[in-house]
RNA sequence: GCCUCCGUAGCUCAGGGGUAGAGCGCUCCCUUGGUAAGGGCGAGGUCAUGAGUUCAAAUCUCAUCGGAGGCUCCA
């Protein structure tokens, strides 16, 4: 072996030895512990990017880890391939969503190879096709069937731009998520999913390890909250003000009502004096944007309607107003306004003259609140007054019932028969149809008004090609009759699913991507479901991750993993909890960013040597700071090789060279500075076509190999955090593999070695392999890489320094070749071939940690003075406490310290696993 | 405004009550028959700041400053 290190050869020539030998093809087989490993799905929108290979090869590195392990790995890869980019690329480009998503997928099946991942192509799913959506279209009629999907009218989310309604999570901010365009709310028959209906059960995280962040934003966006229903008389007939209230033991303090300026109400009860105010201010609201109306501490407006309702608790006549701090999308629409105790009618009350009334008063006689010259709102704990029966009545800190007042008025409210407890979601259900072209059709026929789901055996409704797709705010499916027209009086649904319908159950037909007669097959599923470790991004924890864990348990209600669960009994596994979660671990990775150039400006003066100046004198100044009449070069340090600074110069590049004797003035850093702590580097920005700063995997792997590329995106950044790219930084890892593949080259070496040496690199290695163990059980890949790295160094000394035998070195080799070969996998299989070992590396075991290897047996002991360090004394590295304290206490270090007077005390610290034992001696 | 995470070498990051670490970058030397390279030596850190706890604090506590992400008229 002799050749140097070409990775493009190797690369290609192992993916498909891979291939042909199905190396990675992943079956059933209950003699093994499985382990579903699972990354998110690309959409199918081009090209990959370098974020695809951030977050799918580490998650292969891992699945690669466990498959050693002995686990039996499902790592399978898919197309989330319906959806509006699709569409507008399909617009922009005229060409047909269906011709620009296969070829997309074709092209990037292809760089998905490259990454020498251990996909199993043979379960690849691709959401637009016939065969996959047939089942979406199926699991639509079943949720039909038991009303989690159902028609309504509703306010929902309406995307000019797009022409479409979008579901509420796909809308932030009031802008839609993808075009960031502004979202108006209509009034709209829709299809939805019930998903509130599962909202406290999605509230349990019990069973799931997953990252905080995601959980705590599931929770915001649910936003569950416990209070009363109070239901206020109006005097304009039977049109009673329902209101959502959480602190029912302030209803005595509500002084007046305020309505959403949509409420259905207004119209009704707004008086004739009040009809042309209430109108124009309506106008007022409907032309400013959610966006606007969401702004934090905008001035409170609003207006009377002239309309009075009656508390119900105390029987007094209050006013009604409308305010567009009154969101009609949560609750009511329709508050109790108790201006004492809310910030927000506090300020209203003040804009608009109300009455506010204290009706909780602080324990602290100093702090008692009256309702002339409160500040603002009180909201915190006290005692009930001016409540009449409730009187007395201790309001805590705690919501809902935890609070004694609330409990003793929610009671009252019920037995008096004036209101009731009641829990409020900020959630609201699932809106699933879209006015789009590019999605699965909906299995509906209407005849009148009646609903007609297609039958199965009609299933599946099949998109049909030759539609125009251009939208015009209709489903472009209404235009075209063949579809839509079954007969003369019955028509089809012609609105599309929403693609997040399709990705919320893609897991479950990976277990059996070609299965015709059931969405997945029970034993697969039962053998292979939950999916063990979900990696992909957190910007989906409200979209996606919410909505396929609400799937996961409808389906489960439905009855659709029934047969799994009964094969995993014959197979004697329990399937309790087995499908109540779609993914039971997840984890997030980063985002790989941008680079942007981004120096120092500095002012340099010298002397001209040719085209070059000759620096005497640099200082790192503000962008903008050129004092007037300075004589030398002004600007941005945009590259430095060496000594040597790349100036920009208003567009002109001036090279300077920086002597060492130079003088550098930094501000931020103070002493003397030298030329490599100037900012010659990047700053970090998003990734975007528009700022040209995206990097592409494919150049990357053509210029470094795949591997080189894997192993820097595994070491150069802490994969759950991502940051900057530097392409700079390759050279790391690239180095570790070429040392790698010279120490293999090189051979056995020809001396004999000696035991101390042999059983030095033996230990060293069981260190590296506890350390690369929990660097990938943690998802922490570059601490697992950087062991490995410190691992070759030692070795590539050891080698030099001739203290290892042929033996031992094969011995090393063949574990150190097994280790990175989750990282590193093509060089790993290259060189176990021409090693000698038998085909292939990724079938081998992985090698087995052994503490007793690891151990150290001669370890320094720290002679601490005053807990400062003074020397070190090597000694067994299970040394005694005695006798550690009698050594440290007559070393020389010690000694020295002591100066000749007694310790006031010792302190001894036993050496645990890495650390050496230690000695404090206090003087 | 609230919540979460984070400030360690020039850069990217490990570590974490008991000697300050890795890779890259940088200096100097060697090699110039692995060569759009290789080898060796080395410099560089008040572990953001300030207080507290401790025999001992980069590590624990509190405060301050700085950064990232999330939530935010949620009744």
């Amino acid at each position: 072996m002799s050749e140097n290190y070409q990775p493009h050869e190797i690369e290609v020539k192992w993916q498909q030895r891979w291939d042909e030998t199905q190396i990675y093809r992943s079956r059933v087989d209950w003699d093994r512990p499985k382990h579903y490993a699972l990354t998110m799905l690309p959409y199918p929108s081009g090209d990959l990017h370098i974020g695809h290979w951030f977050a799918m090869t580490p998650s292969d590195a891992r699945a690669r880890w466990m498959r050693m392990r002995g686990y039996n790995v499902l790592f399978p890869m898919g197309f989330d391939a319906f959806g509006l980019p699709a569409e507008q690329a399909a617009i922009s480009r005229n060409i047909h969503p269906w011709k620009w998503t296969y070829s997309n997928i074709e092209r990037m099946r292809e760089q998905l190879r490259s990454m020498g991942a251990m996909f199993d192509w043979e379960r690849e799913a691709i959401s637009c096709t016939p065969e996959y959506y047939k089942w979406s279209e199926w699991f639509f009629k079943k949720f039909y069937e038991v009303g989690v999907a159902y028609r309504g009218s509703a306010l929902v989310n309406w995307s000019e731009t797009l022409q479409t309604v979008l579901a509420n999570e796909q809308v932030i901010d009031g802008k839609d998520e993808r075009t960031g365009q502004p979202v108006v709310h209509k009034m709209m028959e829709q299809w939805f999913f019930a998903i509130t209906k599962y909202a406290d059960e999605l509230l349990d995280f019990d069973i799931l390890d997953w990252p905080e962040p995601i959980k705590i934003m599931q929770t915001n966006w649910i936003g569950r909250s416990e209070g009363a229903r109070v239901s206020f008389r109006t005097e304009v007939g039977d049109h009673p003000i329902e209101i959502f209230t959480t602190r029912p033991d302030t209803l005595w303090g509500s002084t007046f009502m305020v309505l959403a300026p949509e409420h259905e109400l207004v119209d009704i009860i707004t008086s004739e004096a009040q009809r042309a105010a209430v109108e124009h201010y309506i106008d007022e609201i409907a032309a400013e944007t959610e966006i606007e109306r969401m702004m934090e501490h905008r001035e409170k407006t609003g207006v009377f309607t002239g309309a009075y309702a009656i508390n119900p608790v105390n029987d007094e006549r209050i006013p009604i107003w409308i305010a567009d701090y009154v969101m009609i999308t949560y609750g009511t629409g329709a508050i109790m306004a108790v201006p004492a105790h809310d910030q927000r009618d506090f300020e209203f009350a003040r804009a608009q003259d109300l009455p506010i009334r204290v009706v909780i008063q602080p324990a602290a006689m100093e702090d008692l609140l009256s309702d002339e010259d409160m500040a603002e709102a009180y909201d915190g704990p006290g005692t009930m007054v001016n409540s009449d029966a409730m009187d007395g009545s201790v309001s805590s800190k705690d919501k809902g019932r935890a609070n004694p007042a609330i409990g003793r008025v929610i009671d009252w409210l019920e037995a008096t028969g004036k209101g009731e407890e009641s829990v409020n979601y900020r959630l609201h259900d699932w809106l699933i149809s879209r006015q789009r072209y590019w999605g699965g059709p909906i299995p509906m026929m209407y005849d009148g008004d009646e609903i007609i789901p297609v039958p199965d055996e009609d299933l599946p409704v099949v998109l049909p090609e030759d539609v125009d797709f251009m939208p015009t705010g209709r489903s472009p499916l209404t235009y075209h009759e063949p579809f839509f027209k079954v007969d003369d009086s019955v028509r089809r649904e012609t609105d599309t699913l929403d693609t997040f319908m399709c990705s919320s159950w893609y897991q479950l037909r990976y277990l059996s991507p070609h299965c015709d007669t059931a969405p997945f097959d029970a034993e697969e599923a039962a053998y292979w479901l939950p999916v063990d470790v979900y990696t992909g991004g957190a910007e989906h924890a409200v979209m996606h991750l919410l909505y396929t864990r609400f799937f996961t348990k409808v389906l489960r209600d439905i009855g659709v993993f029934d047969e799994a669960a009964a094969v995993m009994r014959q197979k004697g596994r329990d399937p309790e909890r087995a499908f109540d979660e779609p993914m039971t671990v997840l984890r997030n990775q980063g985002q790989v960013l941008g680079a942007e150039r981004q120096g120092d400006y500095v002012l340099c003066s010298g002397r001209s040597v040719g085209a070059k100046m000759l620096a005497n004198r640099v200082e790192v100044v503000g962008w903008n700071e050129t004092p007037a009449g300075f004589d030398g070069c002004f600007g941005e340090i945009v590259h430095r090789t060496e000594n040597v600074l790349h100036l920009d110069m208003a567009g002109v590049t001036q090279f300077v060279e920086v002597p060492p004797d130079a003088e550098i003035i930094i501000p931020d850093i103070p002493g003397r500075n030298n030329v490599n702590q100037l900012r010659h580097h990047l700053e970090i920005q998003r990734m975007s076509k528009s700022k040209g700063n995206v990097v592409n995997p494919d150049q990357l792997v053509e210029k470094y190999g795949a591997d080189a590329v894997r192993c820097y995106l595994m070491f150069n950044f802490d994969w759950q955090k991502g940051g900057p790219w530097n392409e700079n930084n390759i050279k790391g890892p690239q180095g570790w593999l070429h040392d790698v593949w010279e120490i293999a080259a090189k051979g056995a070496p020809a001396v004999e070695g000696d035991p101390a040496g042999e059983r030095d690199i033996e230990r060293k290695l069981h260190q590296t392999i506890a350390v690369v163990n929990r660097g990938l059980e943690e998802f922490s890949f570059n601490t697992a890489i950087a062991e490995q790295m410190k691992f070759k160094n030692a070795l590539k000394a050891a080698l030099r320094e001739r203290r290892i035998g042929p033996a031992a070195w094969k011995d090393v080799m063949n574990q150190l070749i097994r280790l990175m070969a989750p990282f590193a996998p093509h060089i790993a299989e290259e060189l176990w071939e021409r090693l000698g070992f038998e085909y292939s590396a990724h079938l081998q075991a992985w090698p087995a940690y052994d503490a007793d290897k690891a151990r150290e047996e001669q370890v320094e002991l720290v002679v601490l003075i005053n807990g400062k360090p003074r020397g070190t004394i090597e000694v067994a590295v299970d040394i005694e406490r005695e006798r550690a304290l009698e050594l440290a206490v007559s070393s020389e270090a010690a000694q020295r310290g002591l100066a000749g007077k007694a310790p006031k005390r010792t302190i001894f610290i036993p050496g645990r696993n890495g650390t050496d034992p230690k000695v404090n001696i206090v003087v």
